[in-house]
DNA sequence: CTCGGACCCTGATGGC
DNA sequence: TGCCATCAGGGTCCGA
């Protein structure tokens, strides 16, 4: 599901709604949601009792509530999950439920399962503190800190498909399937042309335009096709009206008028101008 | 070490 | 109607 900019608005009504509740009650209805944390269901329900919880953070797709006890609930939202409060649509789909202080219930919904909640303690990793989990996760191209140029290094060093390694999340973060075509698209480069082979400024104009994209998703309040990418009280966000991109195949590119096309590689669909992103030969 | 592909799940959709 | 294949915005793991 949830790319950079979803992950934030859910971090967002976290912030919001349950910043300084307390931990009442936890209930896990579906063992596969919490199977990242390796101490079981019991551990993880026991040490959120009584929990406070006294902020929230994010990196890349990965996002957690900071506690009363110097530890972490890291929360993976996977392919389809969910931090709701309030209303539950589908009982089926309901992983995991908190009940909290104020009488309000955070209930972790999650169709396909990918998706989980672990407890973790802190680590400082290049001077940010960390869920131990999301240690090896690269700063994301919102964060502050963000080294572009580092960044840029890296990927000068990697004969392998540009999209492929704007996915890796070891390279940057935040970025999926479709703000990586959006990111590609404005940047006017085809994701199957290899890293190595792109020039420093291009790259730099690509994080670039990563950056943009997911900033401008932001301040619409994410990309949802469907019920599945909702903010923590089950509202859609409408950035999807702005894809230049993705799930454009048939459509006219909006800058040069050819017709986009959808290819296949890494067993998922991008969607790109053949003329403004010509394929590279082989 | 790096890279590419298989695999993990459930549900919706479309073709036959 | 049923059945099968395909697809979906995630990450991890294993073999080459």
């Amino acid at each position: 599901m949830p790319e950079l900019p979803e992950v934030e608005v859910v971090r967002r009504g976290l912030a919001e709604h349950v910043t300084d509740k307390t931990i009442t009650a936890v209930r896990v209805h579906h063992p596969r949601a919490v199977r990242r944390h390796e101490a079981g269901p019991a551990d993880l329900t026991a040490r959120l009792l009584d929990s406070t919880i006294t902020g929230t953070g994010r990196r890349g797709k990965y996002l957690w509530l900071t506690l009363s006890d110097q530890n972490a609930l890291v929360v993976h939202l996977g392919m389809s999950g969910q931090m709701l409060l309030g209303e539950v649509p589908n009982e089926n789909h309901l992983r995991i439920a908190a009940l909290l202080d104020d009488g309000t219930t955070l209930s972790f919904v999650d169709q396909r399962t990918f998706g989980g909640w672990m407890l973790a303690d802190l680590v400082d990793v290049d001077g940010t503190d960390v869920p131990a989990p999301v240690a090896h996760i690269a700063r994301d191209p919102l964060d502050p800190l963000f080294d572009r140029g580092a960044v840029v290094n890296v990927l000068r060093r990697k004969h392998s498909e540009i999209k492929r390694q704007l996915l890796d999340q070891t390279v940057v973060s935040g970025i999926g399937n479709i703000y990586a075509d959006e990111s590609l698209w404005r940047a006017k480069i085809n994701g199957a042309r290899l890293a190595s082979g792109i020039s420093k400024a291009k790259l730099a104009q690509l994080l670039d335009a990563a950056a943009e994209v997911m900033t401008d998703a932001l301040g619409q309040g994410g990309t949802s096709f469907d019920s599945l990418y909702v903010n923590v009280n089950g509202e859609s966000g409408y950035f999807d009206r702005s894809l230049d991109a993705y799930g454009r195949e048939g459509e006219p590119c909006r800058r040069c008028g050819a017709i986009m096309r959808r290819d296949k590689f890494m067993n998922r669909s991008s969607f790109y101008c053949p003329r403004c992103q010509p394929r590279p030969r082989v």
